[in-house]
DNA sequence: CTTACTGCAAAGCGTTTGCATCCCG
DNA sequence: CGGGATGCAAACGCTTTGCAGTAAG
């Protein structure tokens, strides 16, 4: 039941996306299907090598999906996340409206939780009156998780 | 007058840095003494390539600023700020404590300002309940300053 | 004297670019 | 069909590593 329901949801999210896709012009290919399709399967922050390894069996190249990437963040239909491990991680989101939320991460294994508070928002304004436009922020919280601490 | 007593601060700071890194059992060379001071003298954050020309013509090789940076990390001596634009930065202070802030950096041209304010700190004590110690975050504002925006 | 630190060269890694080909609209 | 998207190979920029020589304590 429950598992049906869900299929149905990605179904027509992947149909959102698409549909945010073609609505800017751009063109709809089935690498992209398969992207769009996995990126909101992650239901979190991917790597461009970890969604490659998702797409790579139905013939998508990893230079396809940073130029694609770079596409989708254009189009803000993704977020960039930082883990500071040197690999940029991206997450199917906008920076502002709804779906705002933040992480924990943890340093030494990289499993990451999300945070439904975020205490920062009012602050843009602050910086807005400061002299500043477009302001948004990044946030992460880098801590060690109970099964990383031993 | 007033440049005076900075020179003398400048040279108590980098005494400071410099004890700390004793106080750690590593040894103080020349090349470190350089860096230590440009390090303090940034007032900011800085890449590794921007204190390597700072000290180039005291002879100081990049590898060992990348490696000195590393070590300074370890001590606590320096946090890293991340500008999201592939370079990573570091500047002189510790995450916790006195010095703790963060920046507004322009998305265009990296110019950034401190921030005397952060909302976020206690926030940090929630997620240690989640069960994570050691909890940290990183916090940058990205926005167009007002050349910029043209 | 011991060994941490350094410089040089080379490699590593994630990401970007050039170019010919492909295929969506 | 025209132009955006793709795949392959090669380059790129930042950072790390190997190793022999240097110098701090």
């Amino acid at each position: 039941m429950k598992c049906h329901s869900h299929k149905k949801d990605l179904k027509k999210e992947v149909e959102t996306f698409l549909n945010k896709l073609r609505s800017s012009g751009s063109r709809i290919t089935s690498q992209r299907k398969s992207m769009a399709r996995e990126i909101i399967r992650f239901k979190g922050p991917f790597s461009a090598e970890q969604l490659h390894s998702k797409v790579q069996d139905e013939g998508v190249d990893l230079v396809t999906i940073y130029r694609s990437l770079s596409t989708f963040m254009e189009l803000e239909l993704l977020v960039s996340v930082d883990f500071q491990d040197g690999t940029l991680r991206y997450e199917y989101g906008s920076e502002k409206g709804e779906g705002h939320h933040h992480h924990i991460i943890c340093k030494k294994c990289k499993k990451f939780e999300p945070l439904d508070f975020c205490v920062v928002q009012g602050q843009e304004q602050i910086i807005e009156k400061m002299g500043y436009s477009n302001v948004t922020h990044k946030l992460e919280f880098f801590g060690l998780c109970e099964r990383c601490l031993v």
